[in-house]
DNA sequence: GAGCAGTAGTTAATCGATTACACATGTATC
DNA sequence: GATACATGTGTAATCGATTAACTACTGCTC
């Protein structure tokens, strides 16, 4: 910066008001200063500068697992909507694990990221708390913590999910297998609730961990029960039970109903098509970047519950008559 | 830090050295520093540090797409490999699009990554030039560009094209669709390159852009040609042709053999399972930011060539034989 | 022509760390 | 007892920007 304010003959001064587009350099001055910047090549130095302005004009998001396509989108959402608003995202993966999730969001604090987006790995509120304490904007994305204080966004499956019970209870199914999500994460446990209670006693509860593996597990050990349908969680353990099935010989729907909560967009093409609860990822991921940039501007959004829908592809055989 | 240093009775020069393990204070003072850290829960200021020591301990890492399970596995391998080094990662987006990706370069090098990783949109070897010169540590992952003077990190999947090749001729197919990338990406170009070589005059090509709907697109207009078996050049692209494959009524591999470069956990659940070139996508991110590393420290690592390879499901029918 | 307002630009403090150098103290050597 | 040397700590410059406070100049009014 001082070699462009020696090369265009002002101060550095000045030429941090043409950068900045303040409303003091002559026409003729900012010409001069904007020919050194682009004879020099200089670009400022965005440390510099945030460390000087205390914003980085960058969110944070820390998610369970990138390579959920569930969480990628939301990312993808997420960065678009930032970008368009002049904020880079820096993502952190923290493995489901709520050990690499507090480190992961103590790097992102440290690096003064302006807000930060979580998806908490598990229920407890206590990193939560850290952050609010730091006064650090703070927005959570599809699930919440316990007594959580900060906007929430998140996708609502309640109707989906009892629309679903009551095809599965319609068709006559007594043994219906659920591969639920961990216990001590919202969206696992209260899935499971709405399922589970608005199948009477029909349901047989098997839990993951959101991760394929524990999907075929799962499946595993509920078709040995005698489970006439199963219902998967998220997509990832919804891949592993579909494995399972394959692997028996079992088909769908013939001889198991299956249903997934995540849509993929490979689900239409499997034979038959997958019956899924779609969320709206796209829209949940704008929206937490909206509201986390509300927040950044001293505005207090509301919490956001975005609707998950039900799409009948034929995976449930006769439920969907 | 002064609060803390004034906490500890000591200066924050002795603060500084408690925190970096330099060779100098009693333990005895490091306690009372490590004290006065605890008790008034300081966080050291990533920025100033930063700024301070030109290291950021930061990778910056360009894809062409985060919603591509490939990339999105490359990026979850670059990452674990970078945090196994005391190293963090920002991801960027840049969407296919070579403005984008500029951008997003750029903006990363303000920031003052200690090393970049790329995946070039396009081979246009401008904007590596642009970060070489930067003297920015740079590594190019998955594609490369004409003339390129970093070191590269990619798949090499001409014998397993070549395997593919000689299949699909042996079977007596002849006309063999191939739904290519876009000509102005290396990884585009030299895969078609390969198998329209090894497929003597028996290739037909269309070119698409990575993208699920020009695969269908692609699939469409080769069919209509009278296309017998069809190769996707990426995971995306094969999606959007397995979709007009499944909205055509057509049966793999029956009335037509189907293979795709790129491996995915759901291709195995169809039916055929569909055979295609698998790439070591976490071996490539692990080597590139592995490569990028040791530039960063200084040494010249070698490009790094790894072997994709076909792995027959029964979707090319008797070709498989 | 003195006084005042307005404009363009400079000087220097500041953000929060790191680190070269200086200094004080204690120990070993002759 | 003087000299040399090691050791632990403090002082202050520095990284590269932003910006409040100040100065210099121009032009206008009375």
């Amino acid at each position: 910066m001082k070699d462009v304010a020696q090369h265009a003959g002002v101060s550095t001064a000045t030429v941090s008001r043409v950068l900045n587009g303040h409303a003091a350099p002559t026409p003729e001055t900012r010409e001069r200063v904007l020919a050194a910047i682009e004879e020099l090549g200089y670009r400022p130095n965005a440390l510099a500068r945030s460390l000087r302005t205390t914003s980085t004009q960058t969110l944070g998001l820390v998610i369970s697992d990138l390579l959920n396509p569930f969480f990628a989108e939301i990312a993808r959402a997420v960065e678009d909507e930032a970008r368009s608003h002049g904020y880079c995202v820096v993502i952190g993966n923290a493995d489901e694990s709520a050990e690499q999730e507090a480190t992961y969001v103590r790097t992102l604090l440290d690096r003064r990221v302006d807000g930060l987006l979580l998806c908490p790995a598990t229920d407890d509120p206590s990193l939560v708390r850290e952050v609010s304490a730091g006064g650090v904007p703070l927005v959570l994305l599809d699930r919440t913590v316990r007594g959580a204080t900060c906007p929430v966004v998140r996708a609502d499956g309640s109707e989906a999910l009892t629309a679903l019970a009551r095809r599965l209870v319609g068709a006559g199914h007594t043994r219906i297998g659920v591969i639920a999500g961990p216990p001590n994460t919202s969206t696992g446990r209260e899935r499971t609730d709405v399922l589970t209670g608005a199948l009477g006693g029909l349901a047989q509860v098997v839990h993951g961990d959101f991760r394929q593996e524990s999907g075929s597990q799962a499946a595993a050990r509920l078709i040995d029960d005698g489970a006439t349908a199963l219902v998967a969680m998220d997509n990832l353990m919804g891949l592993g039970a579909l494995g399972e099935v394959r692997a028996r010989g079992l088909q769908i729907p013939h001889d198991i109903a299956f249903a997934v909560f995540d849509d993929q967009p490979w689900f239409p093409l499997l034979d038959p098509p997958i019956t899924v609860i779609a969320q709206p990822t796209v829209e949940m991921g704008k929206a937490a970047a909206r509201s986390l940039l509300a927040l950044i501007d001293g505005r207090q959004p509301d919490d956001v519950r975005l609707t998950a829908k039900l799409v009948l592809r034929g995976s449930l055989g006769e439920a969907e008559l």
